[in-house]
DNA sequence: TTAAGTGCAAAATCTTTGCAAATGT
DNA sequence: ACATTTGCAAAGATTTTGCACTTAA
């Protein structure tokens, strides 16, 4: 797990600064994917919504955060792991949207099976988004 | 396929009006899922913007319509097969998002493999959303 | 020093809400 | 007749753009 998010930066050309710090500290230390609105309302210091989300499309954009669009159509943000870099993304597990509390899980062990698509689509990038219930929540139902 | 839409509308206890036709006629003329603002803009009638949030969401309650968010977490719709009703969908299948020309298909044909979540995880609906190129465009790459 | 990043204002979209008029049953 | 549906106006929310000021390298 990368916690040095100076070098961080630095290994992809982008200038250290707090808004940029803060950001991945907060998306780091949380342990499913962090909407934008949670963002927005919970970031340590005071940042103007337009750089966030100039932040976001530049981390993104890098292959230093993940974009993970929930059932509801809103942005969730995740740290990469290392198959990712600039310009392209392996996300390829699944993730799990509690239908309570919008947690959005990524099931990192969850392996996925092998897919075979019809002759002459090719795949580019996974993504399946199980909604439910999560462990949590289970209780409230 | 359904085409009788006036009896799909009855049987779902909703009025028959001009708009909700239009509606559920250029979704189903469609091959793949119709994204909402491809509806504002290629509705054979009139038919104001509010009306159409509307209409959507009132087919998606009725098990009538399924929405699907693509990849940029934009709205698509596509007619629901028989297994959905008011309050549920069953829309176990994969779709594919093509990233040069935006359509978004349903692979019916193709089978979902089983899943095990982790235990306390309740799944109720899966999603499993493939980007890359599609038939059509592999040419323009 | 100077290119990159930020904040502010403002525009452009997208989505929701309230209500009166029109319409389907 | 009467509840449902629509269209319009307006509010609210989200996202983008332009530009001057600030800051990291």
């Amino acid at each position: 797990m990368e916690k040095d998010f100076r070098s961080l930066l630095q290994k992809n050309h982008l200038h250290v600064t707090g808004p940029r710090l803060s950001v991945l500290e907060l998306i780091d230390s949380r342990e499913s994917a962090t909407s934008q609105p949670f963002l927005e309302k919970n970031i340590n210091q005071d940042i103007d919504r337009v750089t966030l989300y100039r932040i976001l499309k530049t981390f993104e954009e890098k292959g230093i955060l993940h974009k993970v669009i929930d059932a509801n159509g809103t942005a969730n943000y995740a740290m990469c792991g290392a198959g990712c870099g600039e310009g392209h993304h392996h996300d390829e597990h699944v993730h799990f949207n509690c239908k309570n509390c919008q947690q959005l899980y990524c099931l990192n062990d969850f392996q996925l099976p092998p897919l075979k698509l019809p002759t002459g689509y090719t795949a580019e990038n996974i993504n399946m988004l199980i909604s439910g219930v999560c462990e949590q929540c289970k209780g409230s139902f």
